[in-house]
DNA sequence: GGGCATATTGCTCATATGAGCAGGAGGGGC
DNA sequence: GCCCCTCCTGCTCATATGAGCAATATGCCC
């Protein structure tokens, strides 16, 4: 049975938000004290009987930030709102969207900025504005040029970027994985590389996305790894990739032969960050999203609303 | 591309309504005067950005409430949220409930009530609160008494409310439909039919829902007519039934014969009602409940938002 | 570039609202 | 039945907000 009180609550809630009827009339209508009124909006409110929502693409979830901030290490999360969303891709872009606001943001500007490739920051090198940075030169921070069918992708990401800041982009000449050890340490050594490498060191931000660990990846897409080698890898407890680099749910390394095959920074390199951004979407990277913001391999994180609820473990 | 001030405008409304900022505090966190705020919040409002919402099985909508009494003639409207309602049957019961609510507050207190039969005014005769009325008796307005299967639902649906109210109820004693118009003559002037049939006539309010046409109505359910007739009603422009009575789009009677046979006041005793209220809720019943306004066989429609929002013609 | 029409801005002032507090009603415990 | 404690009510007062208006900026035609 539903208590008086609560049913008058309603009566004023509909008279003060869909009315518009100030809480002097709403008194009077239902024979009640202005205070009276005013205490039963209020009740209303604390029960959660008023639902506002902010519906458009670029809303952010504010309460939801502050809840990770304060519940993570992390120094700043945007959150978008997934209020009206149809499909994954919609929110994977409002995601790049807003991750593309956050770093034309920014202050200090980075003078150089470090990031990896895919989907999803191809996707923000697109929303971003020209002349979004008066100058931010851009390096890449894995390897992952050659093999890609997308051709150019990788590169187009970087370059796009950089170009959009009137900065200059620096393109790391490497595959993402090499097949032997050996290549792959000769490839490092190599002066062009060693030196991006360095740049990539020595980046005052970066920023990177995350592959979900199952055949869309864009490793496998890119013909890095076979369905069948990143299935072994689920196996091992693999929720995903960053910078070309399987981690498990703890942020570990899943496999060390092969990731001593994978050219790029490392991940400590990244922990040791003082602004890394990591820009994770969709429903099928909760898990991976889970890692790197659990073992600090970002400093901020951009995602989207059931993400960061995912991360906060609540029900809805 | 969205424009600045539109975005500086969902920036306002997050701080707003979800940070619970003053406006005088946005204006100095965005670097703006807290006129331009508040003129940024109304733009926001004005564009359909914020949305509130009254999330309780109590809620009404009284814009669409007014919408509906200004856009057809009746004397009012009671229509509900349907707003996180998961099924059509708890629709209905959000509707029964809204309907008892109008009737426990209705003013004069009607003398006499006459109601038809259903799962509908079941619903609302359980949804009554004992004492909802200082002394109101109940007349049936049709038959129905002896085939229905549940069995006595008729009867002691006009029992409750009657009860409930410190009220009499009084009973027709005669199915809804009659095989023979002869029979149906013969018990229409046998004086116990004939005299609560002149009390159903005098009643001071009407209360009745409406079926849809097909099989699952409940004149099917009860036996009195087979799914084939119904079929056949349907495909002569039956949109569904109110008092045993079948009609098309335009409120007009389908077939004149079979409503020679139906026992109960006739539906122009009801055009004629100084107060007659229909409780009609279901996407099944959005035709019927078209012809009933559009027919005036209703001076008060108790329904869902869903239907009323077809009755008005919205998109949405 | 000058002058006019229109949109936008920053203001004053009236009003609506929320915080905090004093008095009073209700409801056990003895 | 009496008292005390708690919760609730109705108030005062400070603050937040919206309406209306003058001043200013913007765009547009010639």
């Amino acid at each position: 049975m539903i208590n008086t009180d609560e049913l008058m609550s309603i009566r004023a809630a509909e008279l003060y938000y869909e009315e518009n009827k100030t809480q002097d009339e709403i008194g009077s209508i239902l024979r009640l004290t202005r205070w009276k009124v005013g205490r039963l909006l209020a009740q209303a409110k604390a029960s959660g009987f008023i639902r506002i929502e902010i519906v458009h693409p670029r809303a952010r979830r504010l309460p939801v930030e502050r809840r990770l901030r304060e519940s993570t290490g992390l120094t700043d999360a945007i959150v978008v709102s997934s209020v009206g969303v149809a499909n994954d891709e919609e929110l994977q872009s409002r995601t790049a969207q807003a991750a593309a606001d956050y770093l034309t943001g920014l202050r200090p500007i980075p003078r150089t900025l470090g990031i990896s490739w895919g989907r999803t920051l191809h996707d923000v090198s697109l929303h971003l504005k020209h002349g979004w940075a008066p100058g931010v030169d851009v390096v890449q921070i894995n390897g992952g040029v050659s093999l890609n069918k997308r051709a150019g992708t990788a590169a187009t990401t970087a370059v796009t970027i950089a170009h959009k800041a009137f900065g200059a982009a620096t393109l790391l000449p490497s595959p993402a994985i090499l097949e032997r050890l050996e290549t792959k340490q000769a490839i490092e050594s190599d002066r062009a590389v060693a030196a991006v490498l360095e740049q990539a060191a020595g980046a005052s931000a970066y920023l990177y996305s995350a592959g979900q660990a199952d055949a869309h990846s864009a490793l496998v897409d890119s013909g890095y790894l076979s369905p069948d080698e990143v299935a072994e890898l689920v196996r091992r407890g693999a929720v995903g990739d960053i910078v070309g680099r399987y981690i498990d749910k703890n942020g570990d390394i899943v496999d060390s032969e092969l990731d001593e095959r994978t050219l790029g920074i490392q991940l400590e390199q990244l922990r040791r960050a003082t602004l890394a951004i990591a820009v994770i979407s969709g429903g099928a990277k909760h898990a991976v999203a889970r890692a790197i913001v659990g073992s600090g391999l970002c400093t901020v994180l951009v995602t989207d609303e059931d993400t960061a609820r995912a991360l906060l473990g609540d029900d809805v």
